[in-house]
DNA sequence: AAAAATATTTAGTCTTATCTAAAAAAATAT
DNA sequence: ATATTTTTTTAGATAAGACTAAATATTTTT
């Protein structure tokens, strides 16, 4: 079994991966942990002694079947307690965050698998990120940032990449929620800011916020 | 706020003042534990320093008004989990305790008084134990060991000693659970053992296993 | 009341996970 | 291709929480 800080760091890793691809950065690790790169050196060699990710010197690092496992179960966690939060315990969608951050290191087998079928087996989080099943597995959604998305063209939006607090509760303040139609009216070419149609409603938003809203076309 | 390894001394110690009333020593509380007196003393020292006990020197402890309220609401959340996990995730109240052990350290008073909510604000824990209130209140429950009894003395069963998975298993086997009526029909005065009437049943129960099933007369 | 037994504390060590500062390697720029 | 910058690693330090072994109090026994 894994430490706390163990755990972190696959998750970071993880996530780091899904992006990039690519091997793994001591710096970007760091950055994604908020600590230094030397902690992130020391930690790497013991992972790496624990056959839960392939380092070499100077050469990032990239998980192993063993770390991606792993790190999946402890999405599946997070991710389920996020869903558990809202529909069950009122919470709103910018606030479950910093909970499952803690609730996804509880260890036990049972209870994941229990609250799973509790919840009805739900296929995403409330951001819409896809949970994992007991296996492990789960579909990629096919999507792209609003910020894509050409004059005239429609999607729906299904996530978004950035879940801190403040960024959803702009959306909250503007009715952006998973499901809703957007249709872009006009981009502005200087800033890449677009006006959208949404909820019938003509809005405004910068690129920042196109940037962070993920859609379906 | 407190380290999972202050919240876990805290707990104990608050277990420990409930039933003996005095100062709680060292050795004790490291017993409890399962750690080294030698570890205790170090602890305790901090936890001096935190106001949350007094300490003095070779005269074990006492927890100050601070430290009880810190120790309720840990105790608040452990019995909490225990009922969601009986009531809506299915486990038999022999499995609760490791994963509650664990859910008690979450640190959220949103979390906590959502689920008391959700879970209709419960009185008891599937022990028999009360659940303190948001404000750390709660009765205490008359209560005697049914070792206690005479014969011909009826009792009901409200809770246990021992929250041991291997004596709840005991229980379950022989159908004792909470609300059951006990008649105690005979004693054995050379090894204390009683012979109960239970589910119009006639069973014989060691003096070990009485001295762990608390009954209301 | 002294001796023996028990309980508690101190002193020093260990592990985990972090840090800073300095050294070394790799990437980039001139 | 050399110099500069950036990234990464090493070395050594720190804090929390635990441990062992030894020293010191306290309690119990005789």
């Amino acid at each position: 079994m894994f430490t706390l800080s163990e755990e972190n760091y696959l998750k970071s890793i993880f996530h780091l991966q899904a992006v990039s691809g690519k091997g793994i950065n001591t710096n970007s690790i760091a950055k994604k942990l908020d600590t230094k790169p030397s902690s992130v050196t020391d930690m790497i060699k013991k992972l790496a002694e624990k056959k839960v990710l392939v380092y070499k010197k100077y050469q990032g690092v990239t998980l192993t079947n063993l770390g991606e496992k792993a790190a999946t179960s402890i999405v599946r966690k997070h991710r389920l307690w996020e869903v558990f939060l809202v529909d069950k315990l009122n919470f709103s969608w910018d606030e479950v965050h910093d909970v499952a951050e803690q609730l996804e290191h509880i260890k036990s087998p049972k209870l994941i698998n229990e609250l799973d079928a509790f919840l009805g087996f739900p296929k995403k989080d409330p951001h819409g990120d896809p949970i994992p099943d007991k296996e492990g597995k789960f579909q990629k959604i096919e999507k792209q940032l609003l910020s894509t998305l050409e004059v005239n063209q429609i999607g729906i939006c299904v996530g978004v990449s950035d879940s801190s607090s403040e960024f959803l509760k702009y959306l909250d303040n503007n009715n952006i929620s998973l499901g809703k139609k957007i249709e872009v009216l006009s981009k502005e070419s200087f800033d890449g800011s677009l006006t959208i149609l949404i909820n019938t409603k003509k809005i405004t938003i910068s690129k920042k916020i196109s940037n962070n809203i993920y859609i379906q076309s």
